[in-house]
DNA sequence: ATGTTATATGTACGATGTACGTACGTCAAG
DNA sequence: CTTGACGTACGTACATCGTACATATAACAT
């Protein structure tokens, strides 16, 4: 009957804080829920994690890891095509990371996502200066285009039932394109369109490099 | 000696909250202080505002009002260029609105600019299905792009001076473009890269439109 | 005058992040 | 073997948060 458990340590922490963030949504994660989660106590924790934003910070680098790096074979529009989709596909299997990932600071596995990132326009034979504009425009259509799917997805959660009302509730006179927005997300939308929009980065990025 | 004071209305609400939010940042918006910065009660703002959800949703509803509206009068180009720029300038200037932007349903003012940004495609002679891409793509961008704008202007805030402190606990050996990319900002960044991958989205769309 | 409704206040509850003090384990030096 | 330092865990406590609920007050319609 000993009271044997495993220790505490940053890498569990944080591996049950995803965990939880994935089951119950990201606002369940408090100290003590968390804490409970593994068997401890909320104050415990401290003692592996600075305070919560740096657990956040931790949990977002931690989901980092699992995205594709450069595959430095490859030429630079397949490489970089490869490491956004496979961070889009990271970010849609853990709903809550997007919103942090622009609140919290890179940790070492966002760096290294980043140099890589930076490494196959530059070795792909973009200057400073477009690798830079590269970059930004990438990472930006990740994380923004997750953004903005995951949080349709929410508002008009369950089926397209949700979407069907929020058009009814919409003057026609007024709003006309609005609903054929709509309308085109409850029927036509094949899920293609992020890829679609980064292979629309990506050319214009390939023609800009000249 | 009488004590006279204004009643309490969902606008004055909003717009002592945006300031709040403006000068003490959005954390500091609490129901109380929100409440003592107008002379009331905690309690009393929930006669016109629904719960703090419905504050924040309004918040940034309230700040969408100070954006351009669509031109008619100008070319589908101009006209998304000038709403994306307005857009972009509002959000700079409460540098809290953005991360909520993502996490808030539209409301009316929010509604009418989507509105806009459709027609101006539509009318400019888009497909349902490229206006659908177009829409995508640009909200993305101005609010994904201002995203990471202002989460590095926090980062390396204050000056210059951050930036180059946190190129030196890089190792130039595993991070060279990282670092590269850093100091592109600290020297040669003008602003306009917003700008500058804004029109290279334009120019995509306008190639896609054919 | 009476009732109805909208607005403001006061109190109170549960949950949160975390500062602080303390207890307990392991391990090195004496 | 003893001692003491150090890292880790626990327990308590506090300030702050959103907001439910009951009550008070003021404006207005009847």
């Amino acid at each position: 009957m000993t009271d044997i458990r495993i220790p505490l340590s940053r890498d569990r922490i944080l591996a049950a804080a995803v965990e939880l963030a994935d089951t119950d949504g990201v606002d369940a994660v408090s100290m003590r829920k968390l804490a409970a989660s593994l068997g401890f106590e909320a104050m415990s924790l401290y003692n592996h994690v600075a305070n919560k934003d740096d657990l956040m910070t931790g949990m977002v680098d931690w989901i980092a890891g699992d995205m594709a790096h450069r595959d430095a074979h490859r030429p630079w529009k397949a490489a970089v095509r490869d490491m956004s989709t496979s961070a889009h596909d990271v970010l849609v299997e853990h709903r809550w990371a997007a919103p942090l990932w622009s609140r919290t600071i890179p940790g070492p596995n966002r760096l290294q996502l980043m140099e890589d990132l930076l490494a196959a326009f530059r070795i792909g034979g973009f200057s400073p200066r477009l690798a830079h504009f590269g970059f930004h425009a990438v990472t930006m259509h990740v994380v923004g285009f997750t953004l903005q799917q995951l949080n349709y997805a929410d508002t008009n959660s369950a089926t397209d039932d949700a979407a069907t009302a929020f058009i009814a509730t919409l003057d026609p006179e007024r709003f006309p394109y609005m609903i054929e927005h709509v309308e085109y997300h409850i029927h036509d939308d094949e899920g293609g369109d992020f890829e679609f929009i980064l292979d629309l980065i990506l050319d214009g990025l390939e023609r800009a490099a000249g």
